[in-house]
DNA sequence: ACAGATCCGCAAGAGTCTTTGCATTTCTGT
DNA sequence: ACAGAAATGCAAAGACTCTTGCGGATCTGT
C-alpha cells in the first residue's frame, strides 16, 4: 500500500499500539470504527462508539486500556490530535496544481463540482423529496446509462431507511411495467444527465399525467424534463474525459437518504435494526456486528 | 497557536449569531476565546472555556445562550462541524447555509472527505489499476450491497471507454461463476466497506490463487482483504446517517476510469463512437448528438 | 451620589459519561 | 466432548458536566 507515504501517521500510529497478542473481535471491530470513522470517533461518547461498532460500551472502555491508554478519554484525547493534524497538516501535498495524471485530475475535478453544489444547493428541495419519498406508498427511481448507479445507490440506502423504493435501470420493459403501476400515491424520481434517454423522458411524463409526484436529478434544465417535474437538482457532472461525473450526483442521493433517514427516526432505526439481524442471520458480513447473542 | 487562518471560515457566521444588543464584557471574552482558539473550543467543556476566558463556568452557558444556542453542547456542535470544515476544505468557502437540514449536512461532509481523499490521493495507485485493467484480458469487479453502485458505475464506464469490465452485484452464485473463469489474465477489483461481506473476501482470495491481479476499494485497511489485494485505495465513507456515504468511492471510480480512457487513446475514442452509433441507432436519446429529429 | 437595572459568580441539582466487579457466553486445547 | 480460560455483556458506582436560581457587584442615567 502507498498511502503509507502521504498519509496520515494516524492509521500506522493506532495500529501501532495493538498489542503483540492482538486484539479480541469485538475490540477489533472498536479499531476499525475508529480508523474508519475518525471524525465521529474525536467527538463521540463511549456509546455512540459502541453502537457504531456493535459492541457493549465496556468494551470500548476495554479496548482502550488494551491499545495502551488509561481509558476512553485518554484515547479520545490523542486521536482528536492525530485527526486533527491528518486533516490539515498534508495541505500542501494538495498543491499538486501544475501537471497530474487523469486520475489525480479528475478528483480535483469531482472536488469543485461538490463545491460548487454545495454552494447552490437548496435545502428546500432535497426536503421536499424526501419528504414525498417518505409519505408515498411507494417510489420508482428511474436512471438509465451509467446513472443507474446513482439510482442503484439511492434505492438501496432508502430501503434500509425503511421505505418502499425500486431503482429501475434494466431497460425499457421493465420500466414500462413500473410506471404502469404508478398512482397519485406514488412518487417517481428520474436521474439523467445531459443527453436524456428519451425512455427517461417518456417514463417522467406518463407518470406525471397518472397523478404521481415526479422530481428530477439531470445535470441540465431541460424543458422535456422540466416540465414533467415538480422540482429539478441540478448537479454539476462534467467529467474530465467524455463520461460524465457521478460523483456529485452521488452526493445529492446520499443527501435525499441523509434527509430521509430523519423524516421518521423511528422507522428507519428500525428498519437498520431488522436488516442488520438479517444479516447477522445469512453470515454475509466478514465482521459480524453482533450485540451479544 | 496557528488557528487563526483556519478560524475565518466560521469568523463571519458567529459574530453573526451576535444579538442587535451586543454583547455583555464576559460574554465577549467568552466569544473572542472561540474565535481565536477553535480547536480547544470544539472539545473542551465548559470548565476549560471558562478558564480560558477567565470567566465563571454559568457565563459559558449564558453566552451560548445569548448566541440563540439551547445551551454550550449545541453550540459546540456547531463549532465542531464548522472548525472542521475550515479545516479540510479552506478554499472552500460556502458558509452562506446554516449547518441545517440532514441534507445540507451530508453533502457538507461529502465536500469534507472528497478534499481528504484529494489529499492523500497516490496517482500511481490508480495508474498502475487502469493499466492492469488495460492489459488484462477481462476484468471482474466485485461489490456488494450499497457499494454495488460504484462498482457498477466503473465497469460501465470502463465499457465505454473499450474494456471488458463486468460488475458482479447479483449474488453469490454469480459471484463464484465469475471467479471460477478467472486466471492470470485477468483482472478482479474488490469494492467493497468495512464491514466486508463475507463472499467478498472469499472472492478475492480465489483469485489472487488463481493467478489473477486483485485490486481492493476500502474504507478500511482490513488485514483480510489485503492480504488478497496487490494495491488498496482507501476511501473515507463516513456518512451522516447511519450509511457509510458513496461520494468518495464513486470518486475514485471515476478517477480511475478517466486514468484509463488515456491509456489508449484511440481504442476509446473508438469504442465511444461505437456507442453513440448505437444509440442514435436505436433512438436511446431524448437529444441525439448529432442532430435532432 | 443615588436608584434602578443589568451583569456575573456561587452553588446546588439533574443528568450523562466512564469505569469496574460480576455473571454468562464463547473459544481452545486435550 | 469436556474443562479451563478468555471474552463479552450487564449493571452499579463514582466522577464529571451543564443548567439555573439566587445574591452580591457593577454600570447608567438623573
Amino acid at each position: 500500500m502507498t498511502d503509507r507515504a502521504a498519509a496520515d501517521g494516524f492509521e500506522d500510529w493506532l495500529r501501532d499500539r495493538v498489542p503483540e497478542r492482538g486484539l479480541r473481535p469485538k475490540a477489533a471491530a472498536v479499531l476499525e470504527v475508529l480508523l474508519t470513522q475518525p471524525r465521529r470517533a474525536s467527538f463521540g461518547s463511549t456509546v455512540e462508539l459502541a453502537q457504531l461498532a456493535g459492541v457493549n460500551i465496556a468494551t470500548v472502555t476495554r479496548t482502550a486500556q488494551a491499545l495502551g491508554f488509561a481509558g476512553w478519554p485518554a484515547l479520545q484525547q490523542e486521536l482528536r490530535a492525530r485527526y486533527l493534524s491528518s486533516l490539515s497538516a498534508p495541505q500542501v501535498a494538495a498543491e499538486h496544481h501544475g501537471v497530474g495524471s487523469p486520475g489525480a485530475a479528475s478528483l480535483r475535478r469531482d472536488l469543485d463540482s461538490l463545491a460548487v453544489l454545495n454552494r447552490r444547493f437548496d435545502e428546500s428541495v432535497v426536503a421536499t423529496i424526501a419528504h414525498a419519498v417518505a409519505e408515498a406508498r411507494r417510489t420508482i427511481v428511474i436512471a438509465d446509462g451509467s446513472y443507474a448507479a446513482v439510482g442503484i445507490a439511492l434505492a438501496h440506502n432508502a430501503r434500509l431507511a425503511g421505505y418502499d423504493v425500486l431503482a429501475v435501470t434494466a431497460g425499457d420493459a421493465e420500466l414500462a411495467n413500473a410506471v404502469a403501476s404508478l398512482d397519485s400515491r406514488d412518487v417517481l424520481i428520474a436521474i439523467s444527465f445531459w443527453r436524456l434517454y428519451e425512455s427517461t423522458v417518456l417514463a417522467a411524463n406518463e407518470a406525471r399525467s397518472r397523478g404521481a409526484r415526479v422530481f428530477a436529478v439531470t445535470d441540465a434544465a431541460s424543458p422535456a424534463l422540466a416540465g414533467a417535474a415538480e422540482e429539478i437538482v441540478l448537479v454539476p457532472a462534467e467529467g474530465v474525459a467524455f463520461f460524465p461525473s457521478l460523483t456529485a450526483g452521488m452526493a445529492v442521493a446520499q443527501a435525499v437518504v441523509a434527509q430521509l433517514a430523519t423524516v421518521d427516526p423511528a422507522r428507519t432505526a428500525a428498519s437498520i435494526e431488522a436488516a442488520e439481524a438479517m444479516w447477522s442471520k445469512f453470515g454475509l458480513l466478514h465482521r459480524r456486528p453482533t450485540q451479544g447473542t
